[in-house]
DNA sequence: TCGAGCATGTAAATCGTTACATGATTCA
DNA sequence: TGAATCATGTAACGATTTACATGCTCGA
């Protein structure tokens, strides 16, 4: 994951880890965290696979700068171009990045995520209102109040999800 | 993590490692993932530290029933006080065990957590605004549509757990 | 009888964090 | 001059996934 989130980071030019973290940051600090620990030793590989050169500067600081390669480039969009998975926010990393991305491959994949989260959000409607109903026929609303809250969380979740995608589909965000 | 939801999903009664693992499925399975792989561990580090015992049921399936010790008991419930913080959704899987939390630490914590919630919130307002405003005087916005477009979303998010939180802080999910 | 589901486990691999270590520059 | 920020890196540790391995039971 932190090679392809580097890749995507350098896709708008040249820059040093420092700068890699920083941007990842102010951009999607909110769902994806980056430490250095993991960023250098991925630059490192990066370059190692010909994805990105490594370049020395001269002045002053010893600061690196990385420039992403065609081969990184094509690795890049191979892998933005993969259907969007619900699992571990890595689709919201993929969309950030989908600027990139050619119109069709982005169609597709943001219309396939939003069917399969409407079938999730269907599924989960009907095991909440079997549950739903089950306890209110025990009366033991009050003892599990947080689990099903916790329910109507998951719903509420995938309900804003499947808007948003509803709407960057229709490009509402105009 | 996975020490501390055995041991939660444990608090509702003895059971094997696979009911364990089912159990985790239907309730929180959408935001926690668990696999046999680190709950098997996960039990044997539980009944060294003594939080559980184990039982060997002799019934044709060679079955291995665990129990929440007194100990056990009490661990959990220390780490189900401790504030609410946002990184990796580990809230919410203590949201879902706190029925098992006394009233007050409830509130308190739910009230923190909300609070720093609306904090978030009004520093990605501020953001957003700024660069909203940048990329209208660059004229820019059609290429930076999807990066915008996981701004909003980010902003969304945390619109809906503020939402999701006070709702059940004033208990309308009766 | 055969496949789905019940049931437990290990070892290697993956991936990342945290703590530590170092040093330059910039600005008040 | 001292603190904040720029800048890079390593080593130990931690947590979990994936792949593999095994065997029983129950119902169609």
């Amino acid at each position: 994951m932190i090679e392809l989130v580097t890749l995507g980071m350098l896709m708008q030019g040249r820059m040093s880890g420092y700068d890699i973290k920083k941007i990842t940051e102010q951009t999607i600090g909110t769902f994806y965290k980056m430490s250095y620990g993991s960023l250098y030793p991925a630059l490192k590989r990066l370059v190692t696979e010909g994805f990105v050169t490594e370049e020395e500067t001269n002045d002053s600081k010893n600061k690196k700068l990385y420039t992403v390669t065609n081969k990184g480039r094509q690795h890049f969009l191979e892998w933005l171009s993969e259907p969007l998975k619900s699992n571990k926010r890595e689709y919201m990393v993929k969309v950030f990045f989908y600027d990139y991305l050619d119109e069709e491959t982005k169609r597709r994949n943001l219309h396939d995520y939003q069917r399969s989260i409407e079938r999730t959000l269907n599924q989960l409607k009907a095991v909440q209102a079997v549950v739903s109903q089950e306890l209110d026929q025990l009366d033991k609303k009050d003892q599990y109040y947080y689990r099903v809250s916790t329910m109507h969380y998951g719903l509420k979740f995938f309900q804003m999800e499947n808007e948003w995608i509803k709407q960057i589909i229709n490009k509402e965000n105009f």
